[in-house]
DNA sequence: TCTGGGGTCCTAGGACCC
DNA sequence: TCTGGGGTCCTAGGACCC
């Protein structure tokens, strides 16, 4: 979708932390910072805490002391709540436009071909309704294309004289190149860490450079990828967004251990709770999966450790979206790849070779649901277990082969409630 | 002591086919 | 000294994104 015409971009500001405030108003102007799971690092940060030189990514323990010395807040990540704030604000921006791409968890294009306004006024408003209705501070990049409209919402997101809104499809020639003079090759969308420096390599320094590079040398060189940033940053549009982004091609549930993990047993446990959750994302999208792919890992961080790291794809007989079933064939594959006297930190499935549950290649051998097999009734367990879920709360049943304890499971010390998901955290203000 | 999780796309190379 | 050529499919790994 979105093929031509401007199209803009808008993105919380720092989702994650802004979330927070909504409901603890007194962490506004505070440094503040939102941790990864198992309170590793840090995934949002605040204005305040960049200014402290808190990095994107960076883990907790080295930034700690700042809690005493500059009031830093660190909270561990609710995506309970995220993912529900998320849902409001992408309904509210929807109401702008017809063509709506939601592009991940704090961010959407709008097309907004054909609109004939100012654009940049039509931004602000959109922002005021964000902020108003759902209490998430924005900015909007407006463009023709893709990766210039990302540009322009980091520009209008870096510098404050733009008040939130930059529409590159009005600046004139001359101050868009030098706009894009100011802008680092590394900070244009899908030029990562590795090809950055390659290119500076090369004298290709900043946007402007990349942009004025020949797309068909460079795609030799380094990729077709590449060579699409180049067009797209000369305002030639030519990357793709699908429109059906909700039915994912392969769904991973995997987590680092709150303390290593040494056991089969243990181990036997994560598996089964990771494919649980697997399974429901996948029938939630109508799904089955092929495959289930298995993996553990010890730390890359403790040099004291052995290293260890194994992975295996189980293939199933018959596609399948029945926590049993994808549990066994998971549990198969931990058995030939689970070494004993390893100090393990992560583990994971990966569910793959997905297709709509409607389509089914029928087993050549042996019983198939067509055939009066048993998968009916299995349907229906899996459909009772996900409503119960859902009703209850996420855990509230599952299969005994998770185990109850969970010893391994990931630490979050310092979660703030799902205010607006669950009955019993809904903020009351008393007068 | 303590370093996240979930995705997509592209490419190179091997297996296999005629 | 001699060793085909062209195609497809699959997989692992790399790079990128948020």
């Amino acid at each position: 979708m979105i093929v031509s015409g401007p199209i803009a971009l808008i993105d919380a500001n720092c989702m994650y932390c802004s979330c927070e405030r909504v409901f603890r108003p007194s962490l506004e102007g505070r440094p503040l910072v939102s941790l990864s799971n198992n309170d590793g690092c840090v995934i949002s940060r605040t204005a305040e805490a960049k200014a402290l030189g808190i990095k994107m990514g960076q883990p907790w323990f080295q930034i700690r002391h700042l809690e005493e010395s500059a009031g830093l807040v660190a909270l561990s990540a609710n995506f309970e709540l995220y993912g529900d704030m998320s849902a409001r604000m992408m309904s509210v921006i929807a109401q702008f436009s017809p063509e709506q791409y939601i592009y991940s968890i704090d961010e959407c294009f709008l097309g907004l071909s054909g609109f004939k306004r100012d654009l940049t006024a039509y931004g602000q408003e959109i922002r005021s309704r964000v902020l108003q209705h759902v209490g998430l501070p924005t900015c909007v990049g407006i463009a023709d294309t893709l990766t210039r409209a990302k540009l322009a919402n980091a520009v209008a997101k870096a510098r404050p004289h733009w008040n939130g809104v930059c529409d590159l499809t009005v600046m004139p020639r001359g101050a868009l190149a030098t706009l894009m003079r100011e802008i680092e090759v590394g900070d244009v969308w899908g030029v990562g860490r590795r090809l950055a420096p390659q290119l500076k390599a090369i004298g290709i320094e900043t946007a402007l450079d990349l942009a004025r590079a020949d797309p068909v040398v460079l795609g030799r060189q380094f990729s077709v990828v590449l060579s699409r940033t180049i067009q797209e940053l000369r305002g030639i549009p030519c990357i793709e967004l699908e429109a059906d982004t909700r039915r994912r091609k392969q769904i991973v549930t995997s987590r680092s251990f709150g303390q290593p993990v040494t056991s089969l047993e243990e181990m036997r446990e994560s598996i089964v709770e990771f494919t649980t959750r697997s399974a429901a994302k996948l029938r939630a999208q109508a799904s089955r999966a092929g495959a289930i792919q298995v993996f553990i890992r010890t730390s890359p961080f403790r040099a004291k450790d052995r290293p260890y790291s194994a992975a295996t794809v189980v293939q199933l007989v018959t596609p399948s979206a029945d926590t049993k079933t994808l549990a066994a064939a998971a549990l198969r594959g931990l058995r030939g790849i689970f070494r004993p006297d390893y100090r393990y930190a992560k583990a994971g499935v990966m569910l793959l070779d997905l297709r709509p549950e409607h389509v089914e290649q029928l087993e050549l051998f042996g019983p198939s649901s067509a055939l009066g097999g048993n998968e009916d009734k299995g349907e229906r367990l899996m459909k009772a277990m996900d409503d119960l879920n859902l009703r209850f709360g996420r855990g509230a049943v599952k299969l005994a082969g998770a185990g109850t304890k969970q010893a391994w499971s990931m630490k979050q010390e310092r979660l703030t409630q799902p205010y607006t998901t669950r009955w019993e955290s809904i903020p009351i203000v008393r007068a």
